[in-house]
RNA sequence: CUACAAACCCGAACUAUCGUGCUACUGAAAAGUAGUAAGGAAAGUCUGGACAACAUAGAGCAAUUUACCAGUGAAUAGCUGGUUAUGCAAAAGCAUAAAGACAGUGCCACAGAAAAUAACUACCUCAAACUAUUGAGGAAAAGGUGAAAACGUAAGGUAAGAGCUUACGAUAUUUUGCAGUAAUGUAAGAUAUGGGUAAACCUUAAAUGUUGCAAUGCCACGUAUAGAAACGCUUGAGGGCUGCUCGUCCAAGUUUCAGGGUAGGCAGCAAUAGAUUGUGAUAGUAAUAUUACAACAAGAUAAAUGAUAGUUUAGAAACAGAAUCCGGCUUAUGAGGUUUGUAGUAAU
RNA sequence: CGGGUGGUGGCGCAGUCCGGUAGCGUACUUGUAUGGGGUGCAAGGGGUCGCUGGUUCGAAUCCAGUCCACCCGA
């Protein structure tokens, strides 16, 4: 039996190409207090059907243990929620690149979290529609 | 017991579920199983090396750094022990400093006569003048200023004075004896006493080749074998990874502009190997060294350690995330514990 | 990973090399001029010189440590 509230090294956004295109040219929008940018791709850029990044401005978090942590949150609260975003794509016949900023300037904790991601996916859906 | 001081320790453990990097095995694949996975500072980048590239790395200048003694170490501006001075503390103890101001140059506001080959007031001698002073010289005791004023006190001495002389004392240098490997201490003697500042320039001694893993070696992919300008082709442009000069070696292309392409992978790089890690023994006051046994223990590349629930404990809350690797320094750090010392109080 | 620059009244900057008085513009306050406002003129207030130690008689300035901001190379 597969699993399926997986994060791996393949779902990751690992390509500098493919991330520079994305900020480029892609759509954003933003749930407080994360902004969302995608880009839908052609079929087989990549593997999985979706890749996601996750990143922190320095900026707003001197530490390096700071930027771990909310990292670390994010994708817990993507890895429990992508399910919904993976059928979808699936249906459409293309990919999609996504990367996740985290804006605010504060700690967040994981609870609030894991009520916004639905959200996110949800809109993320919409969106590609 | 209380307060203080010093040296250290620790930096949660276990179970279940979901999930991550790497390695091994299984599998056609999807995936599965097992093992393993951040720190004492991983930080700051202040330093010393390893390793790599470059003329087997040259000479001079410049630049930078260090500066009591001994030991230690691969090495250092580190560490250990010791010496002297100053400051803080009731003490234990802590902190800072220690080549040179008789090599030279500079600076020392205000005040003060004067801030460095001293002379304003006052003192003394001589001359003029005649009671008001003026000139020449001597001398550096008294005065006030200042952060700092030309060794201190007393006596002798003198025209007046003065280390000018003597006694006692202070400081520095030095000789000899004793103690110590030495810095140095101590006793006796001799000589000297004209400020401070070297975290001002500087002098002396010693040290430093430069650049750094984005080094370096290799594979793959791709573009325009295309365009413009300048310099040059042995009468030598330019280059050889050093700030300048010299010397030396290579040398037929080099530099700039506009435009185009790529931005993937392997080794280096993470362990049968080491200035490795742990425990013990021996030598040493210690840093450290020698040796015995055991171990092999993160290795990513938009970058892996997380989440939830429960149990233990007085409590789980500090500072904080490896990026080529080691040694040291500096800075940040919760709660608690251990040992030693000093002072106080009480009891025996 | 390596290298560099800066921090001084509310704001923008001198002064730091070569140590003794912290200054300029603008803003602010008061007065004056005007019927009133602006412009002008005159006067005034306001600064732990990022922080902590050290050197010195004396530190914004010299030295060491530390915090913050910004820039450059690849």
């Amino acid at each position: 039996m597969p699993k399926i509230f997986t994060y791996n090294k393949q779902e990751k956004l690992k390509s500098r190409k493919l991330l520079e295109e994305l900020f480029a040219q892609g759509n954003s929008f933003v749930v407080h207090p994360i902004k969302v940018n995608f880009l839908l791709v052609e079929n087989n850029t990549f593997k999985t059907s979706v890749q996601i990044g996750v990143g922190v401005s320095k900026r707003n978090f001197k530490k390096a243990t700071d930027r771990n942590r909310i990292k670390r949150l994010i994708r817990e609260s993507y890895r429990l929620h992508k399910l919904p975003l993976h059928q979808h794509i699936k249906s459409t016949n293309k990919q999609i690149a996504v990367f996740l900023l985290y804006i605010d300037k504060e700690l967040p904790q994981l609870s609030t979290l894991q009520i916004k991601m639905p959200f996110i996916i949800e809109k993320l859906i919409k969106q590609i529609n």
